[in-house]
DNA sequence: TCCCCTTTCCT
DNA sequence: GGAAAGGGG
């Protein structure tokens, strides 16, 4: 029996059959044979925290079934770094007698030239890269302003997106044949990365299409109005999915048009996963937001606080300030962390404590299951105000004024913070000195006000001096 | 995807 | 003395 040759899908933030563009095409052209690549010191340098690999790893596991059901074997290989993954390719495309490689590109910049390596070097044993965009609807790059350049702001980023975005573009792609059955075994999937809350988090196909279903379903009329209570569960919680790419971004989509008649609610989740798109064309159009620079240059002159014992307050949760601690506070325990408690967190380390962002970004990553580069760093760089599309300086959000606008009756701080599960909904945001002491909770580590004030005169000066 | 201070107008 | 509206950081 003849054999036509094998073609190689290289899998890595795209472990879904659906709607995946590189998998869908390379079964057209042929007989598949997927990889992944374990890479442990790569993401420990990138902070991919223990709870994110170890849902990659449970997801991996699961995925590798399900690409077995399409007599699609999944090989594993594990390395220390990127860097020796041509090497490796180059070794198995020999051996399988492989001449094409196929893959969804991934936009950071280590990821980015470990494929551009990639394709040249196996372009020297005549092995053809095929690139696609599975992780965006729109490719970076392909949205651009009057001037043919990258927008700086959401906004009008989002007009042009959304004008773009033909249903055509937004089907998402079937799932592969069941191929004829092949002379090679999947691998075994190793141990890696670790805990997360596995009763929370499931990891077959069927769940996380259940659980997008459910949202898109009973999230009507009432999402817009209630995403932003963290006591309340209103959002997505997609977010771990989209990250390791175990559902795709067309998919959501196209659940949303199909099911979901709610004008609001529709708008409202189209946008956040424009935001997504946003920051994903930032990182792939700006090499200088994977180097750890600030979007906006001048701000890389900002002096920030070196405190490390304040530092640590705020990762510990131990700030006294009930909203930041019952955040960060969720954040460890569970590895994810409510997006309006993500605003309030960033806002106290970054406009109060004035601590770098960068420590904060980090910290996120190493403990977010979702955690996820562009996501994280736009969001930072957002909320300290040295990103694209930015919050002004000035705009400093006050923590107890957020708490009791969206934490009204203090669920979400006595779920985290127990110390103060006793205090009545007036005064849970807000708890007295006095109280405070009994309760062994923290005192607030620093004074809002003239915080706030501080801030203010340190930015205003250093704009008119950088100017 | 803000906060705060001031003024104004009501009770 | 509180709600609403406006301006500025």
């Amino acid at each position: 029996m003849s054999h036509s040759p094998l073609h190689l899908i290289w899998f890595r933030n795209d472990l879904r059959l659906n709607d995946n563009p590189a998998l869908f095409n390379a079964a057209k052209a042929g007989s598949v044979v997927g990889v992944f690549f374990i890479c442990e010191k790569q993401w420990q340098e990138h902070n991919d925290s223990p709870a994110k690999l170890g849902l990659i790893a449970d997801r991996l596991r699961e995925f590798s079934k399900e690409l077995k059901q399409k007599n699609i074997p999944l090989k594993i290989i594990a390395v220390d770094y990127f860097t020796e993954i041509p090497g490796k390719l180059t070794q198995f495309c020999k051996k399988h007698a492989i001449h094409d490689l196929w893959f969804n590109n991934e936009y950071p910049l280590n990821e980015k030239k470990r494929d551009d390596q990639t394709e040249q070097e196996l372009k020297k044993i005549s092995v053809t890269s095929h690139r696609f965009n599975g992780d965006v609807i729109l490719p970076p790059g392909s949205v651009l302003n009057n001037s043919g350049s990258m927008f700086q702001v959401f906004t009008p980023f989002s007009n042009a997106w959304r004008l773009r975005a033909n249903p055509e573009i937004l089907t998402a792609f079937k799932p592969p044949r069941k191929q004829s059955e092949l002379a090679i075994e999947s691998d075994e999937i190793p141990q890696f990365g670790g805990e997360y809350r596995t009763d929370l988090w499931q990891v077959t196909t069927k769940s996380i299409h259940s659980r997008l279903h459910k949202f898109v379903e009973r999230s009507e009329q009432s999402y817009k109005e209630l995403r932003d209570f963290p006591a309340i569960n209103a959002t997505s919680t997609l977010s771990p999915y989209l990250t390791i790419g175990a559902v795709g971004i067309r998919e959501c989509i196209q659940v949303l048009i199909e099911t979901n008649s709610d004008e609001a609610f529709h708008r409202q989740w189209l946008t956040e996963l424009i935001w997504r798109e946003f920051y994903r064309h930032l990182i792939a159009t700006n090499p200088r937001l994977s180097q750890g620079l600030c979007f906006k240059p001048v701000a890389d002159n900002l002096q920030w606080q070196v405190n490390q014992s304040n530092f640590q307050r705020w990762c510990d949760g131990k700030t006294g300030f009930p909203i930041v601690d019952a955040g960060m506070r969720q954040l460890k325990q569970t590895g994810w962390m409510h997006n309006r408690v993500r605003m309030i967190t960033a806002a106290f380390l970054t406009k109060l404590l004035r601590i770098d962002w960068r420590l904060g970004e980090a910290h996120f990553m190493q403990h977010l299951m979702d955690g996820d580069f562009a996501s994280n760093n736009g969001g930072w760089q957002w909320s300290a105000s040295v990103g694209a599309d930015s919050v002004p300086y000035f705009r400093i959000f006050n923590p107890y004024r957020q708490a009791e606008k969206f934490d009204p009756q203090g669920n979400y701080v006595r779920k985290f913070v127990p110390e103060l599960s006793s205090i009545n909904d007036k005064k849970i945001h807000q708890p007295s000195t006095l109280s405070c002491e009994t309760l062994g909770y923290p005192n607030p580590m620093i004074d809002y006000a003239s915080e706030r004030k501080k801030t203010l005169e340190i930015w205003s000066e250093f704009l008119n001096t950088a100017r």
